[in-house]
DNA sequence: AAAACGGGGTA
DNA sequence: TACCCAGTTTT
């Protein structure tokens, strides 16, 4: 057999050419900036979520200093929805550092892009490769999912000592031209051939190496991450309107969970809630209309928020005078970056 | 309700 | 290196 044909890479390349995807947004044009833009949102997200916000993204943000000229609200708001908003937060201090520190544009260079926060070792490696053509390897989920059944490699792919092992097989299969083809086709590959569930291994363009088939061990690689059950909490939440149909909402601290967004106001409990509520309205706590729970599933624990309505409500005096605190009209909620399921909830 | 997707930051 | 942090969609 000839060994160039039949490596890894040339089969990868070969079935790229007519089973990957050609006509993603980022790839016309590609770009440095909206490859980086795309790679930051495809971190823990699929394409097909990724690509309309990947569209109105660029529309509002054409350039990297388009991007840095924004404000933080404006970067969130086109972000909302998304999810993991410390990706958008690091996008916009990074685009900030770029027009600091490299005339505004993204580094052509490994250590300066990884030093940029929201940029790994496999970011990095994505960017270069398919923005300049460069010989970098990747490790996402899918190249992870294919590597480990192509080589038979069982253990979580996270726990150190496996990653390691897949970084190594990764930079050994680099091919020595198409870096960009090649990049996008292992993850075209791993979404869509050699997906987690029911793979196609019969049309598999590796089908004849792959270890795992070999094994019949397909379905049991990789290895699942070890459960452990989710802690639950609890929230209330308050939603106010006033007589304009308006509602207050709240900035969140810069940190944690759904850092710099805006949401509804937050309690523990009953008790907090009412305090609060009396310090920043006039009106009767107890007149709170309860709501369906909105159950939400983060990826370290369960929140269970109880919201609590009131229409035609006042707000004292300290309400004007805050800035993370605010009436806002139903038409502006477009304009704000909502955590999802309030979004949901206030009927968006 | 559970599973899937899924990489970066920091001590 | 080990451990911590972080949302939404699909099944």
């Amino acid at each position: 057999m000839n060994p160039v044909a039949g490596s890894f890479a040339q089969r990868l390349l070969d079935w790229f050419d007519h089973g990957g995807r050609h006509d993603l947004p980022w790839q016309h044009p590609r770009t440095p900036y909206r490859v980086w833009l795309a790679e930051i949102m495809l971190q823990q997200t699929q394409v097909k979520t990724v690509t309309p916000y990947f569209e109105r993204f660029v529309a509002a943000f054409p350039t990297l200093p388009d991007l840095a000229a924004a404000s933080l609200d404006d970067v969130l708001a086109q972000w909302s929805g998304l999810g993991y908003y410390a990706r958008a937060r690091n996008l916009h201090t990074s685009a900030r550092l770029c027009c600091e520190l490299h005339w505004g544009e993204l580094p052509r260079d490994f250590a300066a892009l990884v030093a940029l926060p929201g940029i790994g070792r496999s970011t990095a490696g994505a960017i270069l490769a398919q923005a300049w053509g460069e010989r970098f390897p990747i490790l996402d989920g899918n190249v992870k999912r294919v590597l480990a059944r192509y080589h038979g490699i069982s253990g979580w792919p996270n726990l150190p000592a496996v990653e390691k092992q897949l970084w190594m097989l990764a930079e050994a299969h680099l091919p020595a031209s198409r870096m960009a083809d090649y990049t996008q086709a292992q993850m075209d590959f791993g979404a869509t051939l050699c997906t987690r569930q029911n793979p196609a291994c019969m049309l598999c363009v590796m089908n004849t190496d792959c270890i795992a088939l070999r094994d019949g061990r397909v379905e049991e690689l990789p290895t699942a991450r070890p459960g452990k059950p989710l802690p639950e909490r609890t929230a209330l939440v308050l939603f106010a309107q006033n007589a304009d149909g308006e509602i207050l909402l709240q900035r969140r601290p810069p940190t944690g969970i759904w850092a710099s967004l805006w949401s509804l106001p937050e309690a523990e409990t009953h008790e907090q809630a009412r305090s609060w509520f009396a310090l920043h309205l006039h009106g009767d706590y107890d007149q709170a209309e309860a709501l369906a729970e909105i159950p939400h599933v983060f990826s370290h624990y369960r929140l269970r928020m109880h919201p609590l309505h009131w229409q035609a409500l006042v707000a004292r005096d300290v309400v004007r005078d805050n800035a993370d605190l605010r009436w806002v009209p139903r038409a502006a909620l477009a304009t704000l970056g909502l955590p999802a399921p309030i979004r949901k909830l206030l009927g968006e």
